[in-house]
DNA sequence: CCTGTGTCTACAGTTGCTATAGATTACTTG
DNA sequence: CAAGTAATCTATAGCAACTGTAGACACAGG
């Protein structure tokens, strides 16, 4: 049987967030001691692993539990996890790209900046006025 | 004079998030009218665009007020500038990373979905007991 | 038995907004 | 100029996904 913080240790999660899980109804309330401290067995270290994994690829506390909910129905198809799955890569590959249009902008805005003195920074320029991406966002809003 | 409604149209904001950057001290209290409705001018339109530039390229409330009390002592040196934009570089760099590692995880888990059943779905297996991210994930922690 | 560490509950705080309600103001149209 | 409707006002609560705090209690080793 297990305390609360050592499952928090071999699971790389805080207390906090265990009992945050429980509370959300993610992780079952566990049997307690005499004295009220929770106990938790190798099911729920389990469940807290595929959590915590989860998490780590970036799925969403709701997504988790649609899955967990797929995973204890195993008669069910298993395109409804490949979708759930799909959607998350979908995600994640809009982020990335995302991410290195940022990249390439700031990495230019500091290559420009050459001068010394904050009156004719580049990069304070460019945040200033980038009237391009304001019109973007403008004509995105419509 | 502008009516905040037409401030957030022009810059991309919800009118809600103005009077919270208002309230939080990012943007100064405007003038009123009669009737008590804010009024804007130019300079604080010119505020809220890079503002809302900088949101975009994910500097944080933080890093922005930084470099709006940077752009307000022209005197100052440009590295203070130069050194938040390298750490926000160094931060997008690193998210582009991790999500470069989490796509090719998703990819590989949604490729070996072979079967159809949930039972032997892989894709819950690969989630499930990823052993190898969790002792990453515990060797972190240290 | 004592001490120190772990755990308990309950609640507030984080970031960056977004949404809602109910009242008031400003602009537009007849 | 009245009436309607659109925009604005304040105040407050909510979102995700935790994290941190305080003060009280439990448990394990020596």
């Amino acid at each position: 049987m297990l305390a609360i913080g050592t499952l928090a240790k071999r699971t790389g999660t805080k207390v906090q967030t265990i009992r945050y899980y429980e509370q959300i109804g993610l992780m079952p309330e566990p049997g307690r001691t005499e004295g009220g401290q929770r106990r938790y067995g190798n099911a729920e270290l389990d469940r807290l692993a595929f959590i915590r994994h989860s998490r780590q690829l970036g799925f969403s506390l709701d997504a988790i539990r649609e899955l967990l909910d797929l995973s204890d129905s195993p008669g069910r198809s298993c395109a409804e996890v490949d979708a759930i799955a799909q959607r998350q890569l979908r995600e994640v590959e809009i982020r990335i790209e995302r991410l290195e249009t940022l990249r390439t902008e700031l990495r230019r805005m500091i290559a420009e900046c050459g001068s010394n003195r904050v009156a004719d920074c580049r990069i304070l320029e460019v945040l200033r006025d980038h009237g391009q991406c304001l019109t973007d966002h403008v004509r995105a809003e419509r």
